[in-house]
DNA sequence: AGGAGAGTACTTTTT
DNA sequence: GTACTCTCCT
């Protein structure tokens, strides 16, 4: 049994517990992968079927790394395991079972451009005002509704939601949702939360399936289970019903999707859930130096809502934490990129070892230009996907009208491109024949004559154009892609287009097919045994499930990451500098209105300090710019929060390296804020009229209700002076005035956040 | 019908 | 500053 040798009691004992309902709470860096991976090895030993596992992680990467660890560990046999993210594993279920709850099996899977344009379609086709219902919002609420496992159908019954509704100004919100639902099912689609919500769906209504998956799932594994939300733990609920042999895993201290409905209160519910649950600490932490655990653990206990935990390490102490101050963002990135190039010259370390962290992907800018000065490689993660380029998502959305005609969201993006002549005028009269014969708009382009829409032949040929390639599909997904490719005219459109952004476009394509080529050169083995070419469906099939880092093809290349704090859970490097500590970015200003939020934010600052191996180095500036002007920035509350024991501020310094400053150790909470004001000096700049040049902000200027701010009323806001309320539009927390000031022009300004007084 | 230019809104975080 | 949307012109 080698491999319990090199676990310490707890992580032995977590191992161990194979049978029953199991809880492991896992502090960061204590070895929370090796943990799992080693519990399924343990399985595997105990003669455990591989096919009766199911591990369910957040994201791909997670999965594919724990399938990987355990391959090397037990070799082929991890292949059978169910291992994925919760959105892969109920979308194969969902494929072979969606029948059953009415939808086809071929379905779509609409990721959220999709699901935002048809809101946008609906709004529009509602005629109800964009500006108040906006996709994003739209798609945020009914996503918050699906994750609470609450339907259309539902919501519109619900008089406390439709209240919620119309005090926020947004009553149609219901039957937005609603026509939403229809139309996805009309299109043979579901979204994101779909996945789970259907899901549900068929274990809760067809109990022959539940118990058909309850003992396929015997063992059951779920990683990161602080992030699982309403409907994800529901389901895993069902599943683990009969056998009970399930473990979750997770530290309520790096919860940070509560904002996407994760919910923290999964945890509770699963001790009194699984009231037999055996529960195992992880407390010691194997990453970071003593200065940093400490320091981190000063930081979260500030949190209200936690589980206590007591993480220690015996690594060595290491260095305090270092922080930075720059007067600007661009400045900012010049500190940490000259840094990270000292760093290297002083000992020999990778890029690689070097990670840079930030609140929002807007951030990476000034570091990347900095790097870039600097002749340090580097690489930006997160951002747009390889999948979610205009170019990939043409190509693609002719596949998904080939498999799946009634996909709307995909005919219209192709249906008119490469341009054949079918455009607003045309669509627009079918979107509404489609709408008022509640069919799709396959349905009426398909029998075009019968609706008496003369189209003089375009769609009929478009419509030929489909079936023809709908004959195909049996072909290898390369030869049939490559096809449609062609004779859809997208290849040649992009081939003709030598601009720099064409060629590039046109490369992407070629990298797509490609890779539709490596996938379709393995074969499959079908119900009778025998080897089939993988088809273009197999591909389509998980395509939509996959995220940016699929195709990391500069893994191997040594380069500094750059990336949001979000997407750097999970991973470690030597070297991390957290940039943008500073009020209203991080925390950020959105996280302010309550505890709950602001105690997320404090998880994620946790987060980030605990990626860091051997050096910390955090960072702020004390300007910066935003919406193409320069505001002011106070130094973050969390930097007050490390204890200031395992600080050091002795790397303060400007650009030039002559500035130093160890004032501020001195007394934390009180010389940060006086250190900034006297280095506040107004960055000269002809293009800020609003902040650089206005006064400093009085301590004492205290905002009046602004509830029922009127047009007309003469107010005045502490920095830009003077007003008069042109207008008030929206409602609850988006309520936002437009406001001329005297000499500062007109600002639209979010009364949430903007302090004014109202002047008699 | 489609493209170019101007104007506006935007910034959390993502399966 | 940038991305997206709208409008106007061809």
């Amino acid at each position: 049994m080698d491999y319990l040798q090199t676990l310490n009691e707890a992580q032995r004992a977590a191992v161990e517990q194979i049978d029953g309902p199991v809880m492991i709470v896992a502090g960061a860096g204590s070895g929370k992968t090796r943990v799992l991976t080693y519990r399924i090895v343990h399985m595997l030993r105990h003669d455990v079927d591989p096919f009766q596992i199911l591990s369910l992680t957040f994201t791909n990467k997670a999965a594919k790394e724990m399938r990987h660890r355990v391959q090397v560990a037990v070799g082929t046999e991890a292949k059978n395991i169910w291992m994925g993210t919760f959105h892969s594993i109920f979308s194969r279920i969902l494929r072979s079972e969606a029948d059953k709850i009415g939808y086809p099996r071929n379905f779509t899977i609409y990721d959220s451009d999709d699901s935002k344009s048809l809101l946008k379609t609906i709004v529009n086709e509602m005629k109800l005002d964009d500006k108040l219902y906006k996709p994003a919002g739209l798609l945020g609420r009914i996503s918050s509704a699906k994750n609470s496992l609450i339907t259309a159908e539902e919501y519109l019954m619900n008089d406390e939601l439709a209240e919620n509704d119309n005090s926020s100004g947004r009553p149609k919100f219901g039957i937005i949702f609603k026509t939403y639902q229809d139309r996805c099912f009309r299109a043979g689609a579901m979204d994101f939360d779909d996945l789970l919500v259907n899901t549900y769906k068929l274990f809760a209504n067809h109990l022959d399936t539940l118990n058909k998956y309850q003992h396929l799932f015997r063992y059951i594994m779920v990683d990161e289970f602080q992030d699982t939300n309403h409907a994800q733990y529901m389901i895993i609920k069902k599943l683990s019903a009969v056998h009970q042999n399930i473990a979750v895993v997770g530290d309520d201290a790096q919860s940070i999707y509560a904002f996407r409905g994760a919910n923290i209160k999964n945890i509770l519910g699963f001790q009194r859930d699984f009231p037999d649950v055996k529960t195992f600490k992880l407390e010691q932490n194997y990453r970071s130096t003593q200065n940093i655990v400490n320091a981190a653990s000063s930081v979260i206990e500030k949190n209200r809502d936690q589980i206590k935990k007591n993480v220690w390490t015996d690594n060595e102490n290491g260095e305090k934490i270092r922080v930075m101050k720059a007067l600007t963002d661009n400045e900012e990135g010049k500190l940490v990129a000259s840094s990270i190039f000292q760093e290297k010259m002083n000992s020999h370390v990778m890029n690689n070892d070097f990670a840079i962290l930030y609140r929002t992907n807007a951030q990476s800018r000034s570091m990347e230009e900095a790097l870039r000065k600097s002749s340090i490689p580097y690489k930006i993660y997160g951002g747009m996907s390889f999948y979610q380029r205009k170019e990939i998502k043409d190509l693609l959305a002719y596949f998904r009208v080939v498999l799946n005609p009634k996909d709307e969201e995909a005919l219209k993006r192709i249906i008119n491109y490469p341009v054949r002549g079918i455009g607003k005028t045309t669509m627009e009269k079918i979107t509404i024949i489609a709408d008022h014969n509640k069919v799709s708009l396959w349905d009426v382009i398909e029998n075009i004559g019968q609706f008496g829409l003369k189209g003089g032949g375009v769609i009929e040929d478009f419509v030929t154009m489909i079936k023809s390639f709908q004959v195909q599909m049996d072909k290898n997904a390369y030869d049939v892609a490559m096809h449609i490719a062609k004779q859809s005219g997208v290849l040649k459109n992009l081939y003709e287009d030598k601009t720099v952004e064409g060629i590039a476009r046109y490369e992407n394509i070629e990298e797509l097919l490609s890779g539709i080529k490596e996938f379709s050169v393995e074969e499959t083995a079908d119900e009778d045994g025998v080897l089939q070419p993988n088809k273009l469906a197999d591909f389509m099939s998980n395509v939509a499930l996959l995220t940016n880092d699929d195709n990391d093809k500069n893994l191997d290349k040594d380069h500094v990451s750059l990336m949001t704090i979000h997407s750097a859970k999970g991973l470690e490097f030597k070297y991390v500098y957290v940039v943008g500590l500073e009020e209203n970015l991080f925390p950020s200003q959105l996280s302010l209105n309550s505890r709950q939020e602001l105690e997320e934010e404090r998880r994620l600052f946790y987060v980030a300090l605990t990626r860091a191996m051997k050096r910390l180095t955090l960072s702020f500036a004390t300007s910066r710019f935003k919406f193409g002007s320069i505001i002011n920035a106070e130094p973050s509350r969390f930097l007050q929060e490390i204890d200031p024991q395992f600080l050091s501020f002795e790397s303060l310094f400007n650009s030039k390296g002559t500035f130093k400053e160890n004032k501020i150790s001195d007394s934390p909470g009180r010389s940060l804020s006086g250190l900034q004001k006297k280095v506040l000096n107004p960055v000269k700049t002809s293009f800020s009229k609003t902040a650089a040049a206005s006064p400093p902000p009085d301590p004492n200027f205290v905002g009046d209700d602004t509830s029922n701010l009127q047009t007309g009323m003469n107010v005045e806001h502490q920095r830009f002076g003077k007003g008069i309320v042109l207008s008030v539009e929206g409602a609850g927390d988006n309520k936002k005035a437009n406001i001329d000031f005297e000499g500062n022009g007109k600002k639209m300004l979010v009364l949430k956040f903007a302090k004014l007084k109202i002047l008699a």
